[in-house]
DNA sequence: ACAATTTCTTGCCTTTTGTCAAGTATGTCC
DNA sequence: GGACATACTTGACAAAAGGCAAGAAATTGT
């Protein structure tokens, strides 16, 4: 069987039949890319639409000073696109790289869309990813207005212990708003 | 011609022939509140999907204190729901409050996936309502890693002056994630 | 129009976080 | 293994934001 691992993710976020799952999981292409490769670049339009089986990424953006900040990190077993350039078909306005060698599927817009249109559980599928990562995306916005950063970095390392140990400081640090030095001072202290 | 304004705001977010979009907005119903109104309520599963044609509303979530935190803003010829409770069934972690007085039109969940099976313009519609508001989500998470409250908050009064008016000073600095005092301090400096 | 309530501002002091720089540790390449 | 680069920690000081409380201003109800 293939793309199982995919199937089973599918599985975990609709409630449709294995068949289906299948199905979809099969629109997929496999992919691979080695640590340090960049992904998606600031100014492309972004067609990839993937989903990560194994390995670490993350997308960041340049500040007014030039320093990189980490907007979000991408794990395993989950998905990874840049919204605005990938549904708008728009420049993206931040960078995608990979922290570790990763490898997973991936489909580009035409035929997500294609897809979508010949298939409703695909749809389905697809809504419920939007749904699923503008509601992280919420939940990270309250965690930026009701939480310490010292908060902010214990629900870090619980939930996601993988980026503690594959992410530099400072890309932690910045995805955290803080600076690398205060959260060299949060972990002296715990 | 009914819901004109609902029409007008829907051709400026997907390009569709005139008379689908009036079909669309022909599916939403009249609704009206008063200022201070509660329309979500944290613990109850919302079924409301609106469009605000005139007003303002919040949500807010209680932090560990019993302090509010106000968690959006929605704008006059917007999309408003909670996202969690109205896609996925489940109860509301934020309650929604009218601002000011508001009108508008809204529709439910049933009546809505209805449309989306129906109609591929109204899918194609939702999904870009989506997109959009998962974007100014994200735009919202870069402004907390890279922006100072000073220029969160010159942002907010450019964007959106509406807010200035009529959203107490608590709430707007909840919002921003900073202090009432602290926010007086930033509008006295300028 | 007046009193009562709520909202906003401001001063004083504390806490948190940032900046810069020096030093330590870790990793990489020949 | 040694030299180099990169990543991380730490100290001294500066800047930003918070906590608390008193008073001013605005809003509301009668």
């Amino acid at each position: 069987m293939k793309n199982t691992k995919l199937t089973n993710s599918i599985l975990n976020i609709v409630q449709i039949p294995i068949e289906e799952a299948e199905y979809i999981s099969n629109q997929f292409k496999p992919f691979e890319v080695k640590k340090g490769d960049l992904i998606i670049q600031i100014g492309k339009i972004s067609d990839d639409y993937m989903f990560i089986e194994e390995g670490l990424m993350r997308s960041y953006l340049l500040d007014l000073d030039g320093n990189e900040v980490t907007t979000e990190f991408y794990m395993e077993k989950s998905f990874a696109f840049e919204v605005t350039s990938f549904f708008n078909r728009t420049p993206s306005e931040t960078n995608m790289e990979a922290i570790t060698d990763c490898k997973g599927y991936k489909i580009n817009f035409q035929q997500l869309n294609q897809a979508f249109h010949n298939n409703s559980s695909f749809r389905e599928l697809g809504r419920a990813i939007l749904v699923r990562e503008f509601i992280a995306s919420k939940k990270r916005n309250y965690s930026m207005l009701n939480q310490t950063a010292e908060q902010r970095y214990q629900n870090l390392i619980t939930n996601k212990p993988q980026i503690l140990k594959q992410a530099h400081l400072k890309q932690i640090a910045s995805y955290l708003g803080i600076t690398d030095s205060t959260l060299s001072r949060i972990r002296a202290k715990l």
